[in-house]
DNA sequence: GTCTATATACTGATAGAC
DNA sequence: GTCTATCAGTATATAGAC
C-alpha cells in the first residue's frame, strides 16, 4: 500500500505491518539479510510466506522498510535535543548520547540500519529498487550531517576542538554505530543500566583518553 | 592442506592460495558472504570453482580463511609498537594509529573480518566449524585485550583517564572498524594522505571532542 | 487476509575428463 | 591442478483455494 511521502512519515502501525517488520528486523539481525529466507521471518511470525508477500513484493522492499524504519527512531531520538540555547559541545553531548540509547533500545532495527550501510552492494537489483536504495543513503546522510552541523556551531562558538570536524564526527557515530556488534542487553537490564552505559560511550567520545595534563 | 598450529601462522602464499583469499575478499567486502558465490569468486580470479575446491573443501572454510589472514595482518600491525619505554597513552596512540592503517591498506580483508564479527549468526553449521568459528572469535578478543592491557597501564602510570577501560577501548576499535563501512581509498591516494587520515582518526579518539576549558 | 501448493532459478558441492 | 558437467537442496515469488 505504501504511499510513502517523506521517508520519516510513519506509514506503518495501523496495518500492524509493524509486526512483520519487527521480526523481519530479528531475524536479519541474527542471521543477516541473505542469509534470512521470508520462511523464516513468516515462522518468527507464526504465519506463512502468504501473509508477508500480500503487505511486500519483495524481500528487498521488506528489507527497504526496516531501514526506514529505524533511521526514522533514530531522527526522532536526536532531533529534539540538537537546538537549544546551551553550547553546541553540550548539544552534541546530548544527541550523542539519544543516539547510543537508540541504538539500545531499538537494537534489531538499528542492526539493520548498519547492515544497510555495506549494503551499497545490492548487485543486481531493479531501476526502482536503485532509486530507493539511493534514497535511503540520502536519509543515512542527513542523519549524518545534523551531527556536522552542530559540531561546525561547536567549534564557532569555542565549545569544540577538532582537527577535522568531519571526521571526528565519522568516529564518533563509528564508535555508536559498532554498539549493534557488541551489545546485548543483559537479562534484568533497566532503563539506568543503558543510560550508564550510554553515558561512559559519550564520555569517552567527547574526553578522549589522553589524561589532562 | 592446512596443517594449522596457530591461528597466527602464515599458512598461505607458497601455495598461490593468497590470490584465492584475495579474490575471496574482495567479493565478500562488495557483496557480503551470502550474496557471494563460489562462482563469482572464481570469476574474479579468472578461473572455474574447480580450482577453488581443489583448496578449500566448502565455502565457509574460504570465509575462515581470509577472516584468518585480515587478522594475522591486525596482529602485525600493532604489537611491535605496544611495548616500550614511553608513557601507556603514546602506546595506544601509535597502536590505535597502526590499526587504522592496517585496515586502510587490507581494505579487503578487514571488511570481512569486521562481517566475521556479527557471523556468530552462522546458523547451523557442521561442529568443525563451530570450532573454528569459536576460535576465531577467540582471537578477536585477543586483539582487543592488547588494546586492554596498555589501556590499564596507561591508568596506571597516569597516562589515561577514563570512566570505564573496557568501554573506552571498544568505543576505539569501533571507531577504527568503522573504516571498513566509510573509507574508499581514492584514485592516487599516497601513504601520506593515509596517515594524516589515521592521525586524524587517532587525535578524535585520544583528545576527544571537548574543547579545553 | 492468510494459507497451501508450485514454478523457476540459483548455488554449494561432487565426480570425472584432461 | 584445473576444467566441465551435473546433482541435490533451497529460496524467491506467484496462483489460487479458503
Amino acid at each position: 500500500m505504501s504511499s510513502e511521502k517523506s521517508p520519516l512519515s510513519p506509514r506503518i502501525d495501523k496495518t500492524g505491518n509493524i509486526d512483520i517488520l519487527i521480526a523481519a528486523a530479528e531475524c536479519f539481525m541474527e542471521q543477516g539479510y541473505h542469509a534470512t529466507s521470508i520462511d523464516d521471518v513468516a515462522r518468527r511470525l507464526g504465519a506463512t510466506k502468504g501473509r508477508i508477500y500480500h503487505y511486500y513484493r519483495s524481500k528487498t522492499e521488506l528489507f527497504f522498510d526496516v531501514h526506514r524504519e529505524g533511521m526514522r527512531r533514530n531522527f526522532e531520538a536526536v532531533t529534539p535535543v540538537m537546538k537549544g540555547p546551551e553550547p553546541a559541545a553540550r548539544r552534541l553531548n546530548a544527541m550523542f548520547r539519544q543516539h547510543a540509547l537508540s541504538m539500545m533500545e531499538n537494537l534489531a532495527l538499528e542492526a539493520v540500519v548498519v547492515q544497510g550501510v555495506e549494503m551499497h552492494r545490492f548487485g543486481a537489483t531493479t531501476p526502482e529498487q536503485r532509486r530507493t536504495l539511493a534514497e535511503l543513503m540520502t536519509v543515512r546522510n542527513d542523519f549524518e550531517s545534523l551531527f556536522k552541523r552542530v559540531a561546525y556551531e561547536g567549534v564557532e562558538d569555542g565549545s569544540i576542538r577538532t582537527s577535522d570536524v568531519s571526521v571526528a564526527v565519522k568516529v564518533a557515530l563509528g564508535a555508536i554505530n559498532w554498539l549493534s556488534i557488541w551489545y546485548r542487553p543483559r537479562p534484568a537490564e533497566t532503563r539506568d543500566d543503558r543510560e550508564i552505559l550510554a553515558d561512559k560511550i559519550v564520555d569517552s567520545i567527547m574526553q578522549g583518553l589522553n589524561a589532562p595534563d
